[in-house]
DNA sequence: TCCAGTGATGTCATTGACTGACATCACGCT
DNA sequence: AGCGTGATGTCAGTCAATGACATCACTGGA
């Protein structure tokens, strides 16, 4: 069947968000108007806000899908595997939805360029922290341990997001997740006493 | 020699702050405005901005102090440290200038009530881990090791934090970090294999 | 003693994010 | 033909935030 043509265009959030996207990157989060966007996606600013909660959102629509994927992630994890293998698996899943490097790296440096929007940013990465949290303790992971892996497992994503964003592209990111879990053994272990 | 009492009343700041808590608890962070914190304080909401860069920074004036005991206990660990050792005198030093546990727990309250308020205590503790990276590189400790060392003492910190503010103070916060830091520990652990 | 400079504040006007209330209209169903 | 629904448009309003300019107590000289 041929999608009806309704009264207008279809996948107005869509549009939306690739306005978004372009007005961003060109003149920047604070010097673009939601104004803009909606007339670049040919809406009206009242229908941005019913698709966007705020002029911010808009960049962070795949959070949702991003937290399920994690929190299935551990879920299914065998249920010998220790906190963090279930952590890595969850880890991992969250890579394998990330787009390619060059698209990453547009949007990332539009948030990087404005404190609300990186804002915005860490109040996702806290909210996938707590969905890995709630995941944990459905397997059992007492507290504290179940908070400080999840904390410290966004923690490596966070990392090794921001170097394979830095790099240049030569590896891909479960490489950096593995450098970075490495690290993290490295750093936490038992120093040699005397 | 008496305070000259100027053509206003003195410590506009410290009014503000008081007034912004008081409503803030009183009538929750979305229902207060602006004006009103500023004429409870005896002043006009233009003085209200030229004290404070936005609605939200009110609550959060101590943290450049914070930002700086961290740094310097980093930096004053004795070189042979390993990092998470370094780290933890900086945590160490955070708690020291937490204020009272019922001040912290109204303070605490406040935050967590409101979604913008968690943004903005977010990205203090992201620029908290930032200078606590900067201090464990000053201290020659690579990349990733001295991000991924930060972000799990900040991770720590925050775990701690949340634990003492929940529970029924009966244990101090340095407590709740020493426990949180051992749980870091085990989780870490590389498991025992086969 | 007076006066120019300074700093903190007040006043005013404006922009832009966001919201509530209500109108519109194509579509599908009956 | 009539009806309900969902997505959108229109309009008015609130409030956070900022720039421009005025005010005035205080200070350090001339």
């Amino acid at each position: 069947m041929i999608a009806a043509m309704g009264r207008w265009e279809p996948n107005a959030r869509g549009r939306l968000e690739q306005a978004a996207l372009e007005l961003y990157g060109e003149r920047g989060f604070e010097r673009t108007t939601v104004v803009e966007i909606a007339r670049r996606a040919g809406v009206t600013e009242r229908t941005y806000f019913r698709h966007y909660a705020d002029k911010r959102e808009v960049l962070f629509a795949g959070s949702d899908l991003l937290r399920d994927l994690m929190e299935q992630a551990v879920a299914r994890a065998p249920a010998s595997a220790p906190p963090i293998e279930a952590t890595t698996a969850a880890l991992e899943a969250a890579a394998s939805v990330i787009p390619d490097h060059a698209q990453a790296r547009r949007r990332q440096a539009i948030i990087e360029a404005n404190a609300e929007l990186r804002e915005r940013e860490l109040i996702k990465l806290a909210t996938l922290a707590e969905a890995l949290t709630g995941a944990l303790r459905g397997r059992g992971v007492p507290e504290p341990a179940a908070s400080l892996a999840a904390e410290t497992g966004i923690a490596v994503f966070k990392v090794a997001f921001e170097r394979w964003i830095g790099d240049t592209g030569e590896a891909d990111l479960p490489h950096y997740i593995r450098e970075s879990l490495d690290a993290l053994r490295t750093v936490t272990a038992e120093p040699a006493r005397r």
